[in-house]
DNA sequence: ATAATGACATGAAAATCCTCATTGTAGAAG
DNA sequence: CTTCTACAATGAGGATTTTCATGTCATTAT
């Protein structure tokens, strides 16, 4: 269980992790927005603790990134008194909570309980782009609603990139997290070649309005039409 | 970079882990030899900071128990007053440093700094049991220092039981880690026993003097003879 | 002891995945 | 605009991995 405290101020920071460390969580911390939104970028958390307030922007750029790469990540909003603003904003976005400043720390532990309570009986965790969505935990594809079938690594390298709709990424990036840490500085990437042309082919037989592009001398970035 | 803290006293351990988070580490913490243990068990630490008195037994025990997993986490041992002869058994399993109470939080950083940058540069890491060595960098394994050729597959099995020597590992533990998360509840293990078979061929071919037996209704153990 | 049951082993077949040789294409340089 | 070069796509073949059908072994009950 992982959690990211995004919150600027070193103290509350530092009683925040405390607790969760306390409670056995796995807990990273990030005091602005750049920090926590490198961290979001690279790691999966489970529950991010989110101050809205920050010195280099609003904590809902980060929820933003959150939501644009479909990281299942629970967030919790906190906010210096209550700016209704904020929370209608930020549940609009996706928020699971909302906690005021100043709060109990017994409070925050139990709504971040209550979070993970959530996220394990809500078990239909999907991912949506264009006409395709996904089901992680089965693993099955859907375009238009119809199931289709995808092979082992197939299904791996699609749901990579519907993690992250939109965005260049290097082919070393991807190898290394479909295939594993032992390939990364590999001499020649035909193995992705050939799975990328079967998955392709099978995207658009299915009909599906989304388009793995290639970006040249770089790697790959998924498109919706 | 993922350091694991063992520590009893809880403000030292909170001093330590706020330094730490603040240099960007992945930090996480026990306060007991219990906890300790299992922590190591599940998770591969990049480096351990060991207080070596814990209220229930001895830093050390940890420090065993890390060594006969065969993990690679750099060790700073951390003991009050200079305990000379912790130093030295400590020195002598295997620990990269030692650091004696009372210590600045600086120096702290600076010694976990330097046991990340040995471990670096020491690209010679590699496992042995019997006259069976692996180099998990490079996959090659050698038997009585002659190489043998593992198909991938079965060279992830092999490494995955020298990590864990003489310890029975269920099948269910074994597929998590050798072929992902996704496959954990398996309906039938026929993919284990296939690949078992062969593993199981080619150490026996080869003249290895270990061999993974089975542990009927649970799983597999590696025994050295 | 023997039978019955579930767990594991085995060899062969099938499915999946990767490699290789070849062809096509984008971007840079002339 | 043409040529050159590096990168990417492709199809076929080969290698690896998984599945399947069957046989063997361990454990429990009879």
């Amino acid at each position: 269980m992982k959690i990211l405290i995004v919150e600027d101020d070193k103290n509350l920071r530092e009683l925040m992790l405390k607790a969760l460390v306390d409670d056995h969580y796995m807990v990273e911390t990030a005091a602005q927005v750049r920090e926590a939104k490198m961290k979001i970028d690279i790691y999966d958390y489970d529950c991010i603790l989110l101050d809205i307030m920050l010195p280099d922007g609003s904590g809902l750029d980060v929820l933003r990134q959150l939501k644009a790469q479909r990281k299942a990540a629970g967030v919790i909003i906190i906010s210096a008194k209550d700016s209704l603003e904020d929370k209608v904003t930020g549940l609009d976005l996706g928020a699971d909570d909302y906690l005021t400043k100043p709060f109990h720390i017994a409070e925050l532990c139990a709504r971040v309980k209550s979070v993970f309570r959530r996220k394990q009986q809500n078990g239909e965790h999907f991912i949506e782009c264009g006409n395709v969505k996904i089901l992680p935990e089965t693993r099955q594809v859907l375009i238009n609603g119809k199931p289709m079938e995808l092979l082992k690594k197939e299904f791996d390298i699609l749901h990579f990139f519907m993690t992250r709709p939109e965005r260049a990424v290097s082919k070393g990036t991807l190898a290394e997290a479909v295939w594993g840490d032992y390939i990364d500085q590999a001499d020649n990437y035909d193995f992705i070649y050939a799975q990328m042309k079967n998955l392709r082919k099978r995207l658009s037989e299915a009909q599906a309005d989304i388009e793995i592009k290639t970006v040249h001398g770089y790697g790959y970035k998924l498109e919706q039409r």
